[in-house]
Parts: C-alpha cells; sequence; structure tokens
RNA sequence: UGGGGCGUAGCCAAGUGGUAAGGCACCGGGUUUUGGUCCCGGCAUCCGGAGGUUCGAAUCCUCCCGCCCCAGCCA
C-alpha cells in the first residue's frame, strides 16, 4: 500500500467538501458533474487532475459525469481530437455511460436563449468592429464606454440576429453583447460577446450554422440543461463566475448550476499549454502528439505510463486554490511505485561486453530459473539460457575500479543473477586498448545463485546468453525541457528544450521472451528501470522505450563524486 | 493602476482559537540473489511580515509585503 487514498468525501479536498455538504444538507440529492476538453489538441497531465476530480468525486457520491465536448470555436477544433480524447480517457479508467454531449447538441436551444436575452431587453446587435469594441472596453482603471448601438430597439436586434444567423454578414461585422454594465470593474460584465459570426465548418454541424456562442454563453447553459450540480474549472475561471451566474439569473435554464475553481496542475521540466505543445509537434522537436517525452495522455502511454500511477500521482497531489508547480519527480515515484508491483523483470543488455567462461563446457546450455518478480510471487518465473559466451553490461566491469565500485573486476567474483559466481581472470583488449572481452571462470557449486559455504558476492548482474539473445534498438528518455522551469526569466521556452532528451541505442541484446512483448506491456530489465515495446517495433527490429530508470544510488555516487572534484 | 485569487519545510498539502498531519525530495541505519523494493530513524520552537484581541492565534482583527489571473468576436 502506498498512496494514501481519500477515504471519504468529507475527508477530501475543499471542492469535495463542497459537495458533501450540499449532499448532507439536501441542497442536492445526487451529484452531477462534467469534464468539458475542447476538441482542439491532445489531452495532457493536467487534464488528469481536472477528469480524476470530476469522474472521481461523482464515483465516491455515486452520482455520475459526463463528458462533454466544449465545441464553440470550428476553426480551431477537429474530429481527430474528439477521438483522442475519448480514448485517452477510456485509458485513463473513466467512463461516461450513455452521457456523452456536445455544447453544439445544443446550438438551437442556446439560440433561442440569445433571442430571450435580446426580447428582454439584456442583449443586442453591436456593428462595433473588434478594434472598436476593445477601445470601448476601457482599462482595468477606465470603464469602458457604452457602444452607440447599445440602446437599438429590440426589434431591431433581433432582426439583425436573424440574419447573422442566415448568414447575410460576413466574419466579424456584427456581435451579439449581453447588455450588463460597461463601467463594472470586472472586465467580463463589460457587455460580453456571446455571438460572434464564423463562417466555418464545424466537425460536427458541418455548416447549418455561421453564428457561434462564445464560451460563456455556451458552457453554463449547457451546464443547466445537464443538471449539472458543480461544474468544476480551474482558477483562471474565477473572474467569470459572475457572468456564469448573470446568465443563469437571466434565461429560463432548467437547472441551476454552481461553479467552483481550483488551481491547475504544473510540473516542473514540462510544458502543459496547448499551444505550445501544438508548436512541438508541428514543429518537429517531438515525434508527434504521442511522443513518449510529450506530457500528454497519449505520450505518456507509449512512454510506458500506467495509468494507475497517473491516477494515484493525481490524488497524491492533491486539490487546492495555490498556485503549485509539482516537481515531476512526485509523477515518477507514483509511476514506479505502481511497476515495482506488476512489471514483470526481464534481462536486457544495453551496452554489452562479452565473456567467456572458460570452464563451462562449450556447446553446454543449462536453462537458468529465473523468478519474473520478486514481489509478487504468484508472478511465477521463466527459464533464461545460459551457455559459455555472455554479455554483461559493461558499466558492471571496470579494469581498475574506484572505491565503493562492487561490481566485476580483474580477479573479483561477482553473481550473476539466478546463476552463477564468476571470476573475472582476464581481460581482453583491442589494437586500440579497449576492453573487448573478459575471460572468466564459474563456481559449478554455486548453480542457482547460492554458495554452499555462504559466500556472498557484493555485487549481483544481469546477464545474456551470447548464442540466444536477441537484437534490440532501445530508446532512452530525459526531460524534453532541461530548466525545472521552461521559459522562466524571460527566456525563450524553446532555448530550454533538452537536446539530449533522446538517446537511441542500436546494439542491445535483450532475452528472447522479450521478443514476444504485446504493446502496452512494461516490464523491468533487471537493474536498469523500467521500458516497454514502441509502436516503431517491426517484425526483426526490435524498439523499446525506456519509461523510467529504477533510483540509483550507485549513479547518485558518482554524480556526487563529479562534482567533488571538480 | 481597478477587480478577482493565493501565501504553512526544497516541492505538493492537511489544519476552520487548545499548542504544526501526510506524501515527494533529502540525510542516516537495517534487510536484500536488482546499488531496486521493503523496514526503522531524522528533517517547520514555527505557519509571508509587523502590530493587536485572547488564559491561549497558522486559525480572529488591523496594516504592510509578495506572487498569480483578467482589458480575445480563445477556452
Amino acid at each position: 500500500m502506498s498512496v494514501q487514498t481519500p477515504s471519504s468525501p468529507e475527508r477530501g479536498d475543499f471542492i469535495r467538501e463542497i459537495v458533501a455538504a450540499d449532499l448532507r444538507e439536501g441542497r442536492h440529492q445526487t451529484v452531477v458533474t462534467r469534464f468539458p476538453p475542447e476538441p482542439n489538441g491532445y489531452l495532457h497531465v493536467g487534464h488528469a487532475k481536472s477528469i480524476c476530480l470530476n469522474f472521481g468525486i461523482a464515483r465516491e457520491c455515486g452520482g455520475r459525469c459526463h463528458l462533454r465536448f466544449d465545441d464553440t470555436n470550428p476553426t480551431k477544433e477537429e474530429q481527430e481530437y474528439i477521438d483522442a480524447i475519448e480514448a485517452d480517457l477510456r485509458w485513463l479508467g473513466f467512463d461516461w455511460g450513455e452521457h456523452l454531449y456536445y455544447a453544439s447538441d445544443y446550438f438551437e436551444q442556446l439560440y433561442e436563449w440569445a433571442v430571450h436575452l435580446v426580447r428582454t431587453g439584456k442583449a443586442y446587435v453591436d456593428d462595433l468592429t473588434a478594434d472598436e469594441i476593445r477601445e470601448h472596453r476601457g482599462t482595468f482603471t477606465e470603464p469602458g464606454r457604452e457602444s452607440p448601438w447599445r440602446d437599438r430597439p429590440a426589434d431591431e436586434s433581433l432582426d439583425l440576429f436573424e440574419r447573422m444567423r442566415a448568414g447575410e454578414f460576413p466574419d466579424g461585422a456584427r456581435v451579439l453583447r449581453a447588455r450588463i454594465d460597461m463601467a463594472s470593474a470586472n472586465i467580463n460584465l463589460r457587455d460580453p460577446v456571446v455571438y460572434r459570426i464564423l463562417h466555418a465548418e464545424h466537425p460536427r454541424t458541418g455548416d447549418a450554422w455561421c453564428v457561434y456562442p462564445t464560451y460563456d454563453f455556451a458552457h453554463g447553459q449547457s451546464d443547466a440543461i445537464e443538471g449539472i450540480t458543480h461544474s468544476i474549472c480551474t482558477l483562471e475561471f474565477e473572474d467569470h463566475r459572475p457572468l456564469y451566474d448573470w446568465l443563469i439569473d437571466n434565461l429560463p435554464v432548467p437547472s441551476r448550476p454552481h461553479q467552483y475553481e481550483f488551481a491547475r496542475l504544473n510540473l516542473t521540466h514540462t510544458v502543459l499549454s496547448k499551444r505550445i505543445l501544438l508548436r512541438l509537434v508541428n514543429e518537429g522537436h517531438v515525434r508527434g502528439w504521442d511522443d513518449p517525452r510529450m506530457p500528454t495522455m497519449s505520450g505518456l502511454r507509449r512512454r510506458g505510463f500506467p495509468a494507475e500511477g497517473i491516477r494515484d500521482f493525481v490524488t497524491m497531489v492533491g486539490v487546492a486554490k495555490a498556485d503549485n508547480v509539482v516537481e515531476v519527480g512526485m509523477l515518477e515515484h507514483s509511476v514506479r511505485n505502481v511497476l515495482n508491483r506488476t512489471a514483470p523483470r526481464r534481462f536486457a543488455v544495453l551496452d554489452p561486453l562479452k565473456v567467456v567462461v572458460e570452464n563451462y563446457p562449450e556447446g553446454q546450455v543449462e536453462e537458468m530459473e529465473v523468478p519474473n518478480n520478486p514481489e509478487d510471487p504468484s508472478a511465477g518465473s521463466r527459464r533464461v539460457s545460459f551457455t559459455q559466451e555472455l554479455w554483461i553490461e559493461r558499466d558492471d566491469f571496470m579494469e581498475e575500479p574506484v572505491r565503493k565500485f562492487f561490481r566485476l573486476a580483474p580477479g573479483r567474483e561477482v553473481r550473476l543473477r539466478s546463476a552463477y559466481f564468476v571470476t573475472c581472470r582476464e581481460v581482453v583488449k583491442d589494437a586500440a586498448g579497449r576492453v573487448v572481452e573478459l575471460r572468466c571462470r564459474y563456481d559449478p557449486d554455486t548453480r542457482g545463485g547460492d554458495a554452499p559455504d555462504g559466500r556472498r558476492p557484493k555485487a549481483t548482474l544481469h546477464w545474456v546468453s551470447a548464442a540466444h539473445a536477441v537484437p534490440a534498438e532501445v530508446r532512452l528518455y530525459d526531460y524534453l525541457f532541461r530548466s525545472p522551469y521552461p521559459g522562466a526569466d524571460g527566456r525563450d521556452l524553446f532555448e530550454d528544450l533538452n537536446p539530449d532528451s533522446e538517446t537511441v541505442l542500436r546494439g542491445c541484446l535483450v532475452e528472447p521472451s522479450l521478443a514476444g512483448l504485446a504493446a502496452g506491456e512494461t516490464v523491468q530489465f533487471e537493474r536498469l528501470g523500467y521500458f516497454c515495446p514502441d509502436p516503431d517495433s517491426a517484425p526483426g527490429t526490435l524498439v523499446f522505450n525506456r519509461t523510467l530508470t529504477l533510483r540509483d544510488t550507485w549513479a547518485k555516487l558518482q554524480a556526487q563524486g563529479r562534482h567533488d572534484t571538480a
């Protein structure tokens, strides 16, 4: 057990407390939330926080959570994104049953409500240009000025609004504005635009419309139509709540939703802005939306992060209203925690060094029994072939071992995991002086990895049989951005891109069972980290992505040593 | 500058007048056929600052400081 799960709604974050109180005090019989993505990009970990919050609350309270696409801007939205978002949500582990909606489902109703606003004198068609509207809006310190069209007769606005819908005017020619208060200290209340003309093909409604409601006009009303009780969004919409409430108050909507705001998730070494993610993709800095370095759901999936790890992470960071930048190490912790429990162990050598066991019979093959997961006996074991010629990790040998290095070295004995103890007798080098082979001797009495006399080597190494190993390409990943705060201190974000975020290793050798690994299955390469097959794998060419390394105190010691001598 | 928010350890985050939870990170120590996992211990005399109220304040009051968001016909 690991991550503390909020046991009951009462003991959760401030939003869960509000929900619990609403239920307890009878303001609602049931809870209805919604996750409202705009289909203009892929989902990322930031969204995971909102998803887990909305779907989580519904689940905990026996309520329901709707999936509603906020598709009010056809110039930016695409079907590709709708499909990807649904797939990502399912993968994360959530289900909306019958409750799949689109703001565009409500375009007719929304239009009628806009007409209602005009009829009641609460909205008008404005002929000002976008620039003029901006000039009239005023500033933080000066009130806005009323548009000359503000008091135009309702009938005239009605006629114009109908003609806007009929397509008589070009984009931007006129807008419908709510008639609220041009002197309000809250700029959102200075006669906000609620409908604009957009002659654009909509992924759902095609060319049925050429006027589209703005976010402010569509969101709350869609909530009301669906009977949403708690409309949960991020902090930047706090200023919009008075407008949200004003519209609900002034329209004959069927229910009364309330908006609550929480602080969005930020991560070190990461950018969670759909605009920037789009640029990373379009400008070729990554392999695509699902590049394993991307913080997108599809990227994390391709990287091998289990959905459970992402969910654990989200509950670990909590929900509050303070701006935050969570250390990406927390996400990594949650992921390792799940993988340690679930990932089958395998042998793989990334940077091979040949070992010849001189006293082992040439041509002999032994099937060594190797546990699949010491954390989980029910995972069973597998057989791995042992032969005279083996490959070990180059990093596991040092001709002149430094202090605290207790792996293989001349004259030193180590254990080959689940096989035998071997002692290095001779180092073979090429003309350039590079170590190319180790001549070793094994102790036949240590079969399986235990010595009858109780000898315990300081190190245990992984290995693969040269005669059986399968070649593979392995892609190592590091942070996409080298700075914990990309773009901080006025830097261009792209200057912070890590040039070494991907390292491709080609001569890797892995145990044969890895050749049949299915996509989406993350395994542990013993002593190295977690890895999963990449979709780029083809018959004959295995490609693995490194999900994460194992925690590595030896590497840490070395790094510290470097600093001491530097 | 007007409005809206937020400041508890390096990072997240509980705490709602009774004497600072928990997690991540970090630092020790133990176990270990992964330098992994696991286990044990350490890590805020103090809650942005200064005053005040109170027997008692992170919690209440006053003033000050800092950070974030808002002037799209984006969401």
